[in-house]
DNA sequence: AAAAAGTATCACAATAATATCACAGTACAA
DNA sequence: TTGTACTGTGATATTATTGTGATACTTTTT
């Protein structure tokens, strides 16, 4: 029997998905808030999760990146926005897949059913290496520690996630709004030029040349990308 | 086939849509008030309801709503006014998806395919081709990113979207106007011998004899295309 | 062949996007 | 409390991109 842990605020929707998970055979546990959810989803063993964007006490994104610092179990985020950005995000983040509200349920068991079959051939692979090399710089993302021709480098919260973000897919351009929408969070109401001048401080500390940098680079008219020619 | 309704008011923006459209092999119908829209809406199976906001007899707000007592067909609103509110307020009241007048057709065309995509199941496993091959350019549409022979090549904005739309549909004729539309979105106001200069500069970057062009070739007095006998 | 129409090219100004910097508010530790 | 680091934002500087005019060049038409 497979367990399903469902994470959404919305009793109807929960009532929803555990009538026709049911009768998939799959049994459900459920939780209304992000607190509860993520405490039962790290002491527990589920087969998946499906997980609401947007919850309260703690938002979708947050939980999923938690999740997935100590487990692989897959993740289905539930979201109401459709924009195609937001399938990468959620993806990027380490979902496993995404649908979008108001769905079908049909849509919805056919996916669920897609990612079952798909981790019981992967559930038993490595998790990814947590440090990053390029050229000179050395990032440690466990330790939080970035070393720049074997100098150490003390970057913020912010200047860290952005580059650590970054250098996890080079090459791969980020907006301004993707950036906001995962680091700073899903509700962070701000500018957008808020962006520039962290990335302006990253490089200042990072970067030799500014007017030239090596590794954080702008895609203009699209938003910052990390160098992958100097990936090892 | 596919069928689309449409509901505006605007006659001019309906021919732009339903040109474009028809090109994508979907069949449209219109109507031109919120009442008869509504009628439509209930009365026949669409694929797809592009919903402006702002409409003679009966708002886009009061229609969607409506639809959505009855109907799970997918709707993109068309909506001047680009606050967050307003968006959040689409989506909550039932709609797949938004977009604020102005858009150009590119970006319309995208989000039209992409609830497509979405609202098929069985369509769901099937990935799109993100990158174009042609002799010696490759065309990474996903990453934005050219290479020619091997050897990157920085695009701007207008640029890479004139080469993707074109590489995409090898041999098609684009006229000025066309491009204009799509590209720039459809109020532009502007010369078309601008759209000349940007296949100028785009020629430069890719073309190794601007004399005769490789890649982007010119349909006298129509427009241009992308050339169909080099594409693998 | 000349005129007309459509296209190519280029330089330059206007525009929009990005970079930079300073400063104030905040949070947090000593 | 004071001090310190971090962060968001305004102001301003600096760039890249873009639209346009002028002109040269082709192709088509007459």
């Amino acid at each position: 029997m497979k367990q399903i842990l469902i994470i959404e605020d919305d009793p109807e929707i929960i009532k929803l998905l555990e009538i026709h998970l049911s009768n998939l055979i799959y049994t459900t546990s459920k939780a209304l808030d992000g607190e509860e959810g993520l405490n039962l989803a790290l002491q527990n063993e589920y087969d998946l999760i499906l997980l609401d964007l947007t919850l309260p006490t703690m938002d979708g994104v947050t939980i999923c990146k938690r999740i997935r610092e100590k487990k692989n179990t897959p993740i289905i985020m539930l979201t109401a926005k459709s924009e195609e950005i937001d399938r990468v995000l959620g993806l990027e983040m380490g979902a496993d897949d995404y649908i979008t509200k108001p769905f079908s349920i049909r849509e919805l068991l056919a996916r669920v059913k897609a990612v079952m079959r798909r981790t019981d051939v992967t559930k038993f692979e490595k998790k990814e290496t947590s440090t990053i090399t390029a050229d000179g710089l050395l990032v440690d993302i466990e330790r939080r520690k970035v070393l720049l021709n074997d100098k150490k480098i003390e970057l913020s919260p912010k200047e860290f996630e952005l580059l650590v973000l970054m250098a996890s897919n080079p090459g791969r351009n980020y907006s301004r709004t993707e950036l906001l929408d995962v680091i700073w969070g899903y509700n962070f109401e701000g500018y957008e030029h808020t962006v520039n001048s962290h990335i302006n401080r990253l490089r200042a500390k990072i970067e030799t040349d500014m007017a030239h940098p090596k590794y954080i680079l702008t895609s203009w008219g699209v938003g910052y990308k990390f160098n992958e020619d100097i990936v090892t």
